[in-house]
RNA sequence: CGGGGUGUAGCACAGCCCGGUUAGUGCGCUUGCUUUGGGAGCAAGAGGCCGCAAGUUCGAAUCUUGCCACCCCGACCA
């Protein structure tokens, strides 16, 4: 019998966090708001990285790092920015600790107050931007292109585990450009890397738009963002690629002299995505039996489980089984050949099943006489039993038919949940019963966004690139739009 | 920061109202035997500052006070 975990009709944050936990992915710490990412998670994670670095190297990008604090001043020189971190920020006050009175505990030293009190970064533009006005002085000196990966705080009341946390893992790339063209031109860029590494290897459709006013970042001219729907529909950001203006060049003071000898502000871009994203895979694909990984990213694509009743058995088994990983790794695909005595094939089977491999080989007795292999694929739970002979191949194109698949099915289900509302009652309705992406009319003021929420919880999830402009009626005011944009309930 | 809740074995919990032998149950763990194509069975074991501190009492997991921590729901957020 399988153990009983929550399903996600049931109550889908238990499943969620039955999933993270029960799949080895991360676990609470001891530090509050705070997670341990376990090594089955953060290897998932390490394959996020791989592709994106990749990605970003080949889009001409270096990796750098910046110091984890900044000095307290470095926060006021951009008004936004401030006000939109200040209420999430770490302070460092001391650097020393020393015995209290009582001998029994440790206390900060009050000798030891810093002079200027640190902040634990929340994102790192106001150090990068201190540090590039040294590295830029003239046109020659520009364009700047860095990215680091890097863990930064944001002192949540509320957390969960990925989706929100205290520390979070994440890449920031901050460049600096000569022109706005190009500054906007690398901000659409990088959107498009996003949107690419998302689609194709996380199999996740998005949505490519800006932000409102209300939900750009702070200190941002234009927030570019790609917007996923998960299992319950809601909403969940999965990336965002700022264009800066000139606003962090004027408040550090970062100028170049131009071909024509004149001082110019450069002009800035950052973008990100964090640990956030192993929520939306896990809530984009998962079902009521576990974790589903897209074989693009999954540490292990396939494993191989052993049935066998004795020593002998076991031997004939798995010298099938090491010929088949032998193959396989050959051909670059993430296997492991479960030879573990210490537990039984079903057991395996519910493990690995609950852990998300995409695919699953058995080989037992069966198996060696008919010259077969039993084959499961995690996305559909179909099992087939293969012919040995070309068995790599075959499972290669399974993979690639697990990737298409669940990339389709996501897509089906965000088609089925996109909705159209042309008037506050019917948007109420959708909203309130169904959920999912929502196109309504909206007359573009911060008040009107401001009321919407309030009154429903749905905000502004994206101004849609790709949009038609299409002449209606704000769904809350009555005033003349342009334009759908779209709203959802979010994560 | 508001409202609610919980702290007892690695995990999930019972016991507390109504104080009284050696603090239990399930899962997990260890050992042995039998098993092995979807989370095995039986038997024997190991494992506890009952969140912390003080108080009441002959006696406290249980009653009182204070503190601490965490979880859930709201406001804020990638």
């Amino acid at each position: 019998m399988a153990k009983k975990f929550a399903t996600r009709k049931e109550n889908y944050s238990q499943w969620y966090n039955d999933i993270v936990i029960n799949a080895d992915l991360a676990e609470y710490s001891a530090v509050r708001g705070c997670m341990v990412i376990k090594p089955y998670g953060y290897s998932i994670w390490e394959e996020m990285q791989r592709v994106l670095d990749k990605k970003f190297k080949d889009t001409g990008h270096s990796n750098a790092y910046f110091p984890l604090f900044i000095p307290k001043s470095f926060f006021n020189k951009e008004a936004d920015h401030v006000e939109g971190f200040a209420k999430e920020c770490a302070v460092v006050t001391h650097y020393r600790l020393k015995e209290s009175e009582d001998g029994k505990d440790l206390v900060a030293d009050e000798n030891a107050r810093l002079e200027e009190e640190l902040i634990v970064r929340p994102t790192s533009e106001t150090i990068i931007w201190d540090t590039y006005r040294n590295w830029v002085q003239s046109y020659r000196d520009l364009p700047i292109l860095v990215n680091q990966w890097a863990n930064v705080v944001r002192w949540e009341m509320r957390t969960r585990l990925f989706l929100r946390t205290a520390e979070f893992l994440w890449q920031e790339g901050h460049t600096a450009h000569a022109t706005k063209e190009e500054a906007l031109e690398e901000t659409k860029t990088m959107l498009n890397v996003y949107t690419d590494f998302v689609e194709n290897w996380m199999a996740i459709p998005v949505i490519q738009g800006t932000k409102s006013p209300n939900e750009r970042f702070a200190g941002a001219v234009e927030t570019y963002c790609i917007e996923a729907l998960m299992q319950d529909a809601r909403a969940l950001q999965a990336g965002t690629s700022h264009f800066l203006g000139q606003n962090f060049a004027k408040a550090f003071d970062v100028k170049y002299l131009s071909k024509d000898n004149k001082r110019e502000y450069v002009w800035a871009t950052s973008w990100g995505v964090s640990t956030r994203l192993m929520g939306a895979l896990i809530m984009a694909h998962s079902d009521d039996n576990g974790l589903v990984i897209p074989p693009k990213l999954a540490p292990i694509q396939v494993v191989i489980v052993p049935i066998y009743k004795n020593e002998e058995q076991f031997n004939r088994v798995s010298e099938v089984a090491n010929r088949i990983k032998k193959e396989m790794q050959d051909q670059d695909i993430a296997v492991k050949y479960d030879n573990r005595d210490t537990q039984k094939p079903g057991f395996k089977f519910s493990e690995w099943e609950y852990k998300g491999v995409p695919v699953r080989l058995a080989i037992g007795p069966r198996d060696l006489d008919n010259q077969t292999v039993e084959v499961a694929r995690r996305d559909t739970l179909e099992k087939e039993a293969y012919q040995l002979a070309d068995i790599t191949n075959k499972v290669k194109h399974l993979l690639e038919s697990v990737q298409s698949n669940l990339y389709q099915k996501a897509l089906d289900f965000r088609n089925e949940n996109t909705h159209t509302a042309d008037t506050w009652e019917e948007f109420k309705d959708v909203v309130n019963n169904k959920g999912g992406f929502v196109y309504a009319h909206w007359d573009g003021t911060a008040e009107t966004e401001q009321a919407i929420k309030e009154e429903t919880k749905a905000t502004i999830r994206a101004l849609p690139l790709d949009d038609k402009k299409e002449e209606g009626k704000c769904i809350y005011t009555g005033k003349p739009s342009e334009r759908r944009v779209i709203f959802a309930k979010a994560y």
